[in-house]
Parts: C-alpha cells; structure tokens; sequence
DNA sequence: CTCTCATATACAATATTTCATATATTAGCT
DNA sequence: AGCTAATATATGAAATATTGTATATGAGAG
C-alpha cells in the first residue's frame, strides 16, 4: 500500500476513529461501532468494507457477529502511525470510548487462538 | 489541529510529495518542488498555501523566492509521522528526488539564522 | 516607473467522496 | 423451511476536493 492511500483511509472522521478505537480495544464488532460512534449501521459497515480492502483491517465472524482487528501484516511504519496516533489523541477518542463503555449487552468474545 | 485534519493534508499524493521532500530537504521553493514533481506552479502553490494554512508548514522570503519548511511548532506526535514516513518510503520519493537533483540552477539559499 | 521573474489567487469545470435509503446476505434459532 | 439479528452492498443524490486557465501581486533590476 503506498502511504497516500494510507493517508486517505485515515481522513477521514469515522474511519479513523475506527481504526483508533479497534487499536486501543484490540478487536470490535460492526455493532459496537456504531454504538460508540453514533452512526448508522450501513455508514460503519462502507468505512469498515474500505478498510478491509486496503488491507488495514482483519475480520473474522464469531456467531452473529463479525469483529475486526488491525492488520498485522501491516507495514512497521503504519502500524507505528496507527499506535503513535492512538496515543496521542485521547481526546478525540474520549466520547467514543466513554459511548463504548455505557453500552449495555456487549457481545462476548471468544479468543481466536488455542 | 485535530488528526483527521492532519491526514487529509496528508491525503493527496501533490501534498504529501511536497512535505517530504521539504521535510527530506529541510527547506525548499516553490519552483524546486514544481521542478521536483513536474507538476504546474500554480498547483503546487495552491498545495503549499492549504499545508500554510493548516500550520504544517512555514514560509519565509528570500530575494525572489519562497521557501517553504516544515513548522517546528508542530505537535511531537504529527512532526514524528512527517519524519517516519519519509524514512519509510523512499521509493515514493524516489523520482522526485532525482528529478530535484538533475535541476539545473536551483536558487541559492541564505540560512536564516546567525 | 516599467519590466521580469517567482509566486499567489480567483473562477469555473470536473472528479472524487460521502451519505441516506432501500435491499441483500448470512448464521443461528425454532 | 421460515424468522430474526447482524452485517453487507447497490444506487443515486449531495457535498467536497482538485484542477486548468487566466489573472493578480510583490520584489528586484535597470
């Protein structure tokens, strides 16, 4: 990926603050997006779709739901953005993540691995 | 300057060209980088004045020319990815770079300081 | 004060992105 | 098979961004 279609997935609000909160969450369903954010199912769900396909974000379906992850075959430098940007900007994330948390019935997680 | 903000300065391949070869070359005017990337004065111009705007970057007068730099009032966070991505893609700057090289009489810098 | 060179800006046309709305898909339950 | 919950996609309209062309500005030379 050449780093101004990197760039472009991130300009833009509710990309970005998907990335950023998947990032510090490490894994998030469609659902709890949209709850976090306040945005309708299907905007989520484009931005989501686009992220996948540029290849920064993961996806895998867990009974009804399906969660996403970054990327680990990310380059090092974008995934450095992506932490260095989470880090740095909790006030943008701040509503979101506080969104996230008052959400009652969230749905349960199963490890991916062993 | 909110990130979102940020990355859309970042988000065009003109814009980001010009502020990693700045960032590269620690200063350079408006006709190296429409020299650089072979593009029209006025569309760089036009670049250079929004990155201005949004305080990635500074100008001064020297003589006839303008020379733009990256701002050092910068956030940390925003200045480290000016600096990572430089350093991380240096095929995407290639061209540019040697494009820069090969140009004939390029305007003589007086450093600003001391 | 006029000419030239470097750069900036205005304006209109074009291209790209984003969105709401409607509809499709897919898994699990009964 | 039919129903529901979660997610995905298609379509066209609206909003934004980008660009070429023409023109303006500003500094230095003569």
């Amino acid at each position: 990926m050449n780093p101004v279609q990197f760039y472009k997935c991130l300009a833009d609000e509710t990309r970005l603050k998907c990335i950023l909160l998947i990032e510090h969450e490490t894994e998030l369903c469609v659902c709890e997006l949209t709850e976090a954010l306040q945005e309708s199912q299907p905007k989520i769900s484009r931005h989501l779709a686009q992220l996948r396909q540029c290849g920064i974000l993961l996806d895998r379906r867990q009974a009804k739901w399906i969660f996403y992850r970054i990327n680990p075959a990310l380059p090092e430098w974008s995934q450095k953005i992506i932490t260095d940007t989470t880090v740095s900007n909790s006030d943008f994330l701040k509503e979101s993540l506080a969104q996230l948390t008052r959400m009652g019935s969230r749905p349960e997680r199963i490890s991916t691995c062993c």
